[in-house]
DNA sequence: TCATAGATTATAATTATTCTAAACTGTTGA
DNA sequence: TCAACAGTTTAGAATAATTATAATCTATGA
């Protein structure tokens, strides 16, 4: 997904039918500078609110869940609560805050690239994910 | 929690009173060579099989967070469906197999040791942790 | 325009997990 | 030794995220 406009022909490529909601929800999620990590809620409140409608959340899940599975958002573990999802589909790492349970992505001088020196026999590796959990450093708290 | 018997004075030496059920699931968890991965259900399952008696649900779940917060286990997260948890204790990496749903320790070998150069400022870092998916390599099934 | 496959929706169902409150038990100090 | 009490176990209810259901709606190609 490419910033800004004339999603309904980017849904149609990928064989998703250009609903209102889609569409919409692709306004949400991708017509915007930078991209960002959500959770449902947050983007079906975030739909109330930017776009003044309210889907039905089956849709909410239908769509991000079929939008996942095109590659126009990846999911990432952090813990069993619930999942996040992030609208940067490269390959990256992630600081997780703790304090603020806030996903952040990591640059890519913040760490070396992982090199994976053997794998399992007969599988095929689909991602390399590093997680890093961090929180506030109450050490030296003056 | 180190190998074999007397789990009567390691939960005691740690504030944890032992109870029949703490000392037989550290039993199970703990009593073995080698460190493993499992569920809430995995390990519930286990205690009825092993032990041949049933302790209430809730108690497991209770033992488990109170292992986990006395540092005996670790949780992982791999996906939102469920926690999964790790006797292995020690910093390590992991391989997760998406067609069995297993999760394998990565060997110090595996990876090169993951080294931050640059952190969130103010935050200290609590963990850094490898996830690597891998699947069958479906190219050549011949 | 029509037929139809695909989408949306409200709502129910499912599942993992946590909460509740009553009964039970390990520990401590008289 | 034993009563008292805090901590623990338990069944079952409650919660929360997610998925399933089935009726209604809509995008699309003929
Ligand atoms: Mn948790
Ligand atoms: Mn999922
Ligand atoms: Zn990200
Ligand atoms: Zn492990």
């Amino acid at each position: 997904m490419t910033k800004n406009f004339n999603f309904t022909e980017k849904l149609r490529e990928t064989g998703l039918r250009p609903t209102k909601q889609r569409v919409k929800i692709c306004e949400v999620l991708f017509n915007r500078e930078k991209t960002f990590h959500f959770t449902i809620n947050d983007l079906a409140k975030k739909i109330s609110e930017d776009l003044n409608e309210k889907f039905s959340l089956a849709t909410v899940y239908n769509t991000v869940h079929a939008f996942k599975d095109k590659g126009y958002l990846k999911e990432i573990a952090i813990n069993s609560d619930k999942s996040y999802f992030d609208t940067n589909t490269s390959s990256h790492h992630h600081f997780y805050d703790e304090d603020t349970h806030e996903l952040i992505d990591c640059n890519k001088d913040d760490l070396d690239t992982i090199n994976i020196k053997k794998n399992i026999t007969g599988k095929k590796i689909n991602s390399v994910e590093v997680l890093i959990r961090v929180a506030s450093d109450n050490q030296n708290q003056n």
